[in-house]
DNA sequence: TCTTGGCTATCACTGGACGTTATAGTTGAG
DNA sequence: CTCAACTATAACGTCCAGTGATAGCCAAGA
């Protein structure tokens, strides 16, 4: 296997784009397709099809591509090492914007980055697991329905729900709620699809409630932030600091969420090890 | 980094001979000689020096070929993967003769060969340990003096040591002994300097024992063979099987001697994995 | 001491692999 | 149907990896 075309393949997988991905390795576009073609040619695997006007990934592209991506994490790592250099190669940690702002701070700042550069992608739970399998990321913190059993999976803590309520609201006084206290209730959530949404609707369908969309918001941020607007009550994770003018109400009777820290079983380096044992801890 | 001039690299760490590496690699020396340099520029370290006639790594080179190797395995692993062939890259064990012969004969059973085939490489304990720190071989089994702080190591099994006598001899019916019960013996030895050397002469001399040599004797099959043929007792590792005609005393006083299982951490894969624990729970 | 064998290191030269430019093919939007 | 954006293929040129020849180095043995 050449890895000269291992690695135009990986800057390939990472835009699906030959154009593009040739401009980043300051070549033309006709040399990136002679090589990935000659790549296909040599591993014996048709690395992507064409579905419609973009190309996609056939599973052995996508396990090349890891597999390149590895290659050029740790082969940095040694190429600093035997510089001299005390920086190594990044680390990357992909998670979902609510993980970033309420539950990875604590590792964050403690974690060397003048030792190991850390590189944060926020993205949704599921691409976070697609970000950790492709080896785009080294580590990932996301909520797992069903755990992959291709991946490590490591519980990193259990979150209930929270519901926000103007200071006056009828339930505000309430020591906690069921979901059919929020019965009428007019709600500010996440769009359709998402996990939360789906936990919540579930939730109040089961209990009988009737309940209405205030707005639908992505992310914990903007959800909150409707909610001070006082457009409808919210339902989040309980680590979400309550903001003045609120009342954080403990919402029981629907399911724990588990934060989990995700890595790729065979991509061990101390850097992400380090990063991950200190997620763990602060966690604890 | 050039691959290319990795992989080479890799031929070249293992003969310390450009001609010979360049054979096996199919190029004429002088194509060697300049991918080498050209790597050792591109590093930015010397990767040899000459000593006397012959040629060494310097720490820097047996990193770097370490690494080499290390991703050649996890290639030809992807490779076969991508393939669709069901067998996958070799995995190497590295260990001394009489782990081999006693220790790790159920392990090497049960391991799925079809699946991953088995290299063994027999060398002595201290070889053992730099073959895995180069990753020339996967997984080691030594004996170990002080643990290496840079490998992963796990205790695998405890062994004490037996005398091996002659039946009509003057110590054969005793339970046990001490080192001091073999003063005036004549002993079939390991050669100077070797470990179990080291520490018997220790024991003899602590004891006040006098002692000769009757046999010097480089593994303990050889050792056992020159025992029945009656040049003098042996003190062998308690594993070894008595042989018919001799009579095995436990020697009491001498400290056990541990055998680990040695590993690369950052080399995990499943192969070594798989090894590792079959190892490990054939010695429980 | 000198010779010899075995190997490394360096040079000039050459062929082919890889990159370039040009262009045809494909797809979907307007 | 045309156009824009991109992929795929072809012909051509260039630079670099490999070759053969040879000087340099070292140690063993005559």
């Amino acid at each position: 296997m050449n890895y000269d075309w291992l690695f135009s393949f990986v800057a390939f997988a990472d835009r699906l784009n030959f154009t593009r991905a040739a401009e980043e390795l300051h070549i033309t576009q006709p040399a990136l397709h002679a090589q990935i073609r000659k790549l296909s040619e040599d591993v014996g695997a048709t690395l992507y099809r064409r579905e419609g006007r973009s190309l996609v990934l056939s599973p052995e592209g996508r396990r090349l591509a890891a597999f390149g991506r590895e290659v050029q994490a740790r082969g940095s790592d040694v190429l600093a090492e035997l510089r001299g250099e005390d920086t190594r190669g990044p680390v990357i940690l992909a998670s979902g914007q609510g993980a970033f702002l309420y539950l990875l701070g604590p590792a964050i700042k403690r974690f060397p980055k003048e030792r190991w550069p850390l590189r944060a992608l926020s993205m949704s739970g599921p691409d976070t697991i697609e970000a950790v399998r492709d080896a785009r990321a080294d580590v990932g913190v996301a909520v797992l329905a069903n755990t992959p059993s291709d991946l490590d999976c490591r519980t990193m803590r259990r979150v209930g729900q929270t519901v926000l309520l103007p200071r006056g609201h009828r339930l505000s006084k309430r020591r906690s709620l069921k979901p059919g206290d929020l019965d009428t209730e007019s709600i500010v959530v996440a769009p359709e699809g998402s996990p939360h949404r789906v936990m919540l609707s579930q939730a109040l369908a089961t209990a009988g409630a009737k309940w209405s969309v205030a707005v639908e918001a992505t992310g914990w941020e903007l959800v909150i932030q409707f909610a001070r607007y006082g457009l409808g009550v919210a339902v989040v994770n309980d680590f979400c600091p309550v903001p003045r003018g609120l009342v954080g109400v403990r919402l029981e009777g629907v399911p724990d969420v588990e934060y989990h820290v995700v890595t790729r079983p065979g991509a061990e380096r101390e850097s992400r090890d380090t990063l991950v044992r200190m997620i763990l801890e602060s966690a604890a």
